[in-house]
DNA sequence: ATGTCGATACTTTATCGA
């Protein structure tokens, strides 16, 4: 079973490219960030037509995430527990049936964080300490779980073309990493650390400054796993290529195979 | 290099978020 993770930055404006990503990559699941639309915009027919059953939590304008699966969904939940006026949408679980038994998948896009020292950094530590919270429950459950998305976290100096650059950032700030590393050990495993140990392999380059021309980006999109996951990885791989493609989204895909 | 992109609005050029 192949399931991937893409912050495709606008559906509006990434239709084509992901369904043509889709198509190729074929994926079981796709856990897609930043729609940028409300549910009703979103074009879920042509998912459809690729096989998918579609699950949408949107919002107008900003965020926004979407799962496709090409595996009915028997559970869905749309809200990250832990603060009910949090209408920010960032999160979407669901449950499909697989033939060892249940996988359980959490697409998040966790918030940026920057400007660190204002409100939308406490925004994300605190978004952090709940996601955290979730996971500790859902991991008592000893189930298949994977989490999946664009978590705006640099887990380590590897993880980025110049970490010095980079130090007072959101995505790389000593609390962001442990909260981070505090998530991880809960006991799950960060899949494409598990299969590859070269550093400077990056999900994100930023659209100025030629960064994609000079290779500048950072790894921020993530799979983590539950230990009965992680006993199932295959492969887990970052898919490159779309980056370099017309009107292409910042981030690229990255996905991992489970023998399930 | 203040270098780009996507969505929005009392729109045709600004603002915000990333």
């Amino acid at each position: 079973m192949k399931i991937a993770t893409w912050n495709i930055n606008g559906i509006k404006a990434r239709i084509e490219g992901a369904k043509t990503w889709l198509a190729a990559a074929s994926p079981d699941i796709a856990c897609l960030q930043e729609i940028k639309c409300v549910d009703e915009a979103f074009p879920a027919d042509a998912f459809e037509a690729l096989g998918y059953n579609v699950s949408v939590h949107g919002q107008k304008g900003f965020n926004g995430v979407a799962l496709l699966s090409k595996l009915p969904f028997d559970e869905v939940a749309l809200r990250l527990a832990g603060d009910e006026e949090d209408l920010q949408a960032r999160y979407l679980e669901a449950v499909v049936s697989v033939p060892s038994g249940v996988l359980r998948v959490v697409n998040i896009y966790l918030p940026n964080g920057n400007p660190v020292g204002t409100e939308k950094f406490a925004y994300k530590l605190a978004w952090m300490r709940r996601l955290r919270e979730r996971v500790k429950a859902l991991l008592e459950l000893e189930e298949p779980l994977i989490i999946a998305g664009d978590f705006n976290v640099i887990p380590a100096p590897d993880d980025v073309y110049n970490p010095d650059a980079w130090i007072d950032d959101a995505l790389f700030r000593p609390e962001t990493r442990a909260h981070f590393q505090s998530l991880v050990n809960l006991g799950l495993t960060d899949a494409f650390r598990a299969c590859h140990d070269e550093p400077h392999r990056y999900t994100f380059w930023d659209y100025q400054a030629g960064a994609w021309q000079k290779n500048r980006g950072l790894r921020i999109d993530h799979l983590l796993l539950s230990p009965q996951a992680a006993d199932r990885l295959v492969k887990c791989e970052i898919d490159a290529a779309p980056r370099a493609w017309e009107k292409p989204s910042d981030h690229v895909p990255i996905w991992l195979e489970l023998t399930l």
